[in-house]
DNA sequence: ATGAAAGCGCTAACAC
DNA sequence: GTGTTAGCGCTTTCAT
């Protein structure tokens, strides 16, 4: 027959065993576990040795359960195959397990019961951080849970980080690290607007998405110090995906012929974008600019190298991380990163300018 | 003073809080919450409001210790940021959250100590299943590791999954999700070979890399069916990544004017051939054919669209999970999955044969 | 410096 | 059906 376990006890080692064989009491393997209180190198090299013998580890459910803390950090995402959430991803698991944290890992694919399930999920874990990645959304019942669970995890001790999304009002008890949306929306308008274009479509409108209020909010400030009118109609709903830019695109080449630039919601989008424009033979930059925001590599391989808004992903992670576990050192609850324009080649002047 | 009621002290409600507003024993609360046994209705309805009421989530840790499962699996891979890791990071979060099961997540950043001081932490945590993604070293001490490993989570109730990579032996306690490298590498060598190639250079080789092994297999084995003899000194070592793959195709293509077609190790590697290759001024597929390994979704975003062999990622990391957590329903502790080349403009004869 | 005793919050036999 | 009685493996007072 196919073998099965190889155990006999199929029980492991406990701290009780280690103590017998070490030939001290229980606390005794304790102490020397926890390194913390005066232990005698004798008696501690017995138990040292013992735990090895019998290849002992410890229980990290016992442990939690006893009081010392939980040393594991949560981190609630969208979906980890988007590359923009690959990224932070990346900087807090390396800032969690720099601080010898374990890091859990849940996706909610834009559902927001799901995120507010796994909210709960996390409570039940006593995680001591829980970071929320990515836009929210503007619907006044969900932030109303979201602040529920702001105040229910820091009276068990956890803390909410919010990344990537703004505030949840001054008393929420919730660290925010967010990123400057409005400002690099603001700069990328600006210098399509100074480049010439004067008809931009923003492709990738997000209704009732932070991230997209945030970014109209920069791209309606340019145009107003530009003294040019937004095109409302040029605002087009859509998803954050390759697809939809394609599809976007497509039908925006059918109905509008005075658009001479692309402001993608996202580079997902904008890779969309050139795609379909390729296929349209439209050239980029020469008959449209088109830019994205982000700046996840792949925005570096498209042709043309694309020009985008560039978002400190990693290092999001990273403070996320940092504050979530370091509260009430500073008051430092509240961190906005810049964020600054990476120019590459899918930009030029309007056609009618470049003569 | 009294103290108990943990609405007030600021601590989390427990199991006995719950019980004493519902005015029930403490297994009885345990009871509808496990759902397992009979509860009369009444009583039930009384804990469930008292649950509500209180706010209460039970407490995991507790749970764990006190013999229920830990409904966690851990996931080890090299660096979420890599675009194959991350479509074998959602399959496994999707089949762990579908089975109710958390998600560790931990990183190694290629380093065979650390991948090796991971797996000892999930010990501690007694995940059901503990999931390494990725290609093995060769080093058979790294392997003796690993199979002490195996047998000292299988002895503690947890899996051991080797995902994508192979088996560690008959006798060793462990489960292996891999898929056919060998198969899609002949495939495509032998697609090349038809298509009138005889100078084929194996771009991005990992020495004691069992990735690289298992496709050398292949692409070995084509050549043979084909009566072609492999030129060794087109077998180009070099990293996975696409900085490498743009260095290694610049040598190449200063040293050797006679190869017809790149296969690159992965998609990355292809995507920096083909960044070298248009530097260079030489045409993709016309003057040079290049093919990757992954089909990640990059792969159609190059310009050309690179024909490569599809791996299924997702699957993977889906059975991962099901194998790891299922073991011992069926006797089934090996698998196997299919790959198959994608063929799409990156590829057309060689020059001499083109017209 | 070390041991004894008392839980942490929950589930799991057993009775009733 | 429901309550009683025991722990799960560990950390912490508190003695000594």
């Amino acid at each position: 027959m196919p073998k099965k376990s190889s155990t006999e006890n199929g029980k492991r080692p406990t701290i009780r065993d280690v103590a017998a064989l070490a030939g001290v009491s229980v606390p005794t393997v304790s102490r020397v576990l926890a390194g913390n209180y005066p232990v005698a190198p004798a008696t501690r090299a017995k138990v040292l040795r013992a735990m090895r013998e019998l290849d002992y580890v410890v229980n990290a459910h016992a442990r939690a359960l006893a009081g010392a803390t939980t040393k594991t950090v949560a981190f609630v995402v969208d979906d980890v195959t988007g590359p923009f959430y690959a990224f932070i991803a990346r900087g807090v698991e390396q800032e969690a397990s720099s601080q010898g944290r374990l890091c859990l890992l849940c996706t909610t694919h834009g559902d927001p019961e799901r995120e507010l399930a796994v909210v709960e999920l996390m409570r039940e874990q006593h995680a001591e951080a829980v970071i929320v990645v990515g836009g929210a959304w503007d619907d006044p019942k969900y932030a109303e849970r979201m602040r529920y669970f702001a105040t229910v995890l820091d009276k068990s001790g956890s803390r909410l980080v919010l990344c990537g999304r703004p505030s949840l009002g001054e008393d929420v008890p919730a660290t925010v690290v967010h990123y400057d949306n409005e400002g690099g929306s603001y700069a990328m308008t600006a210098y399509l607007l100074s480049a010439g274009h004067r008809k931009i479509c923003y492709m990738g409108f997000g209704v009732g998405l932070s991230t997209t209020d945030e970014r109209m909010a920069g791209f309606r400030r340019a145009h107003a110090d530009y003294d040019v009118e937004v095109d409302e109609s040029l605002l087009i709903h859509g998803h954050f995906s390759k697809a939809s830019g394609r599809e976007m695109t497509r039908h925006l080449l059918a109905e509008r012929s005075d658009v001479t630039a692309i402001f993608a919601a996202t580079d997902m989008v904008a890779a969309g974008t050139l795609k379909a424009l390729r296929e349209a033979g439209v050239r980029v930059p020469e008959d449209m600019s088109v830019v994205g925001f982000d700046d996840i590599p792949l925005a570096s391989d498209l042709t043309p190298a694309l020009t985008t808004v560039h978002v400190p992903h990693e290092q999001l992670g990273k403070e996320a991380v940092r504050l979530g576990l370091g509260r009430s050192e500073t008051g430092d609850d509240q961190v906005v990163l810049g964020t600054h324009i990476v120019v590459r080649d899918s930009v030029a002047p309007p056609k009618h300018l470049s003569h």
